[in-house]
DNA sequence: ACCTGAACACCGTTCAAGT
DNA sequence: ACCTGAACACCGTTCAAGT
């Protein structure tokens, strides 16, 4: 036994991420365990411990790694619109990406940090970049409001569409399907930004 | 050992509720366990199984209890004002209790149902008469709007409140103060609540 | 240097055995 | 009938020991 070397610790660490990312996502973030991960790498424990710190170390880089994905689908948004129909495209992104990573969406936000414990700056990073997004269409939407008053309305807005998202998907509300999801976050973003001129 | 009968049924089931909901208010949902439970009423583990079916039925009905206690300072409320005006008082009350007592109410939405887990109806009727509140409002706002327009405006408003809450509690987001939030929902709520009218 | 596998502390749950 | 406490399966984490 040891000493197999059959892999780069670069090329496990991405094994592991792989079935992580596998497991979470058809079994939900409370199926995903060590030793499934290592049986499914074909290591044992202490392997995936040579490449992550602990478990919560793994579960934030693949937070990160979900974070650049949402990233990613909400750059793919068409800027050859008004901001306004923007914002829309790019509330009806995030929710499109919610429904279709359910799973590994929302373990973005069941899993909290341990108490004493902080949020990474490379991680910080990556949650406001989605904001700065939002921040630069309400820019464009009214150029003669405060940069306060545009961070403001980004941060209203997104967490409301989020809000949305999370209470829609995960049950307990009736909502029958993705259809009705949708018409509710663009009911929510339509009226908010049209709220938000008038208020002005 | 085993035959003391120092405390009914119905008082060890209270027991477990307050001693639960103290460790939860106190270190969070993951500092919610069975052998601490049992030790912090002076009794055994096999004790709490007892008057709770097993942990997932214990949460389910704190979760239930939290939900009541909200419930019960929505209501506070004064229903004498416009309302528009409700509105915003029922959102910056909703934001108050989750602010207040963070830990109960954010394990509201840490905890998930395990699959092929159901949510009971008793549990649904909780979160359901939330919603009929804000529905109402809705209708006294716009009488002349169809009934479904009344409960898509509630459930987008009221969700949207809900996200500014959980992101803006959560950490993650840079919202430095309990006032900051209080700006977010009440702009949240606001604009929607402008705009909604603006494009009925 | 890389990897194993057994050990440890801790978790929810069960249940034969005491009173 | 009520309650105990030991047992079980499972979890994350560590680390001496192999190659």
């Amino acid at each position: 036994m040891a000493r197999r070397s059959q892999h780069s610790q670069e090329q496990i660490k991405d094994m592991v991420f792989k079935a992580a990312e596998t497991i979470v996502a058809e079994d939900g973030f409370a199926a995903l365990k060590v030793r499934e991960i290592a049986m499914e790498i074909g290591y044992t424990v202490g392997s995936v411990y040579m490449v992550f710190e602990n478990m919560a170390d793994l579960i934030m880089q693949l937070k990160g790694r979900t974070l650049d994905e949402i990233n990613q689908q909400l750059l793919q948004v068409s800027t050859q619109q008004p901001p306004e129909q923007q914002l829309i495209e790019l509330s009806k992104a995030y929710l499109f990406f919610a429904q279709k990573n359910f799973n590994r969406w929302s373990m973005i936000f069941e899993h909290r940090l341990g108490t004493n414990e902080v949020v990474p700056a490379w991680y910080q990073e990556k949650v406001d970049s989605i904001f700065q997004h939002i921040e630069a269409l309400f820019k464009q939407l009214a150029p003669l409001a405060t940069a306060q008053q545009h961070k403001n309305a980004a941060h209203a807005l997104w967490c409301g569409v989020h809000g949305v998202c999370i209470l829609s998907l995960s049950g307990s509300l009736d909502v029958v399907g993705i259809k009705e999801v949708e018409s509710s976050v663009i009911l929510l973003a339509q009226s908010f930004i049209t709220g938000w001129q008038q208020n002005l």
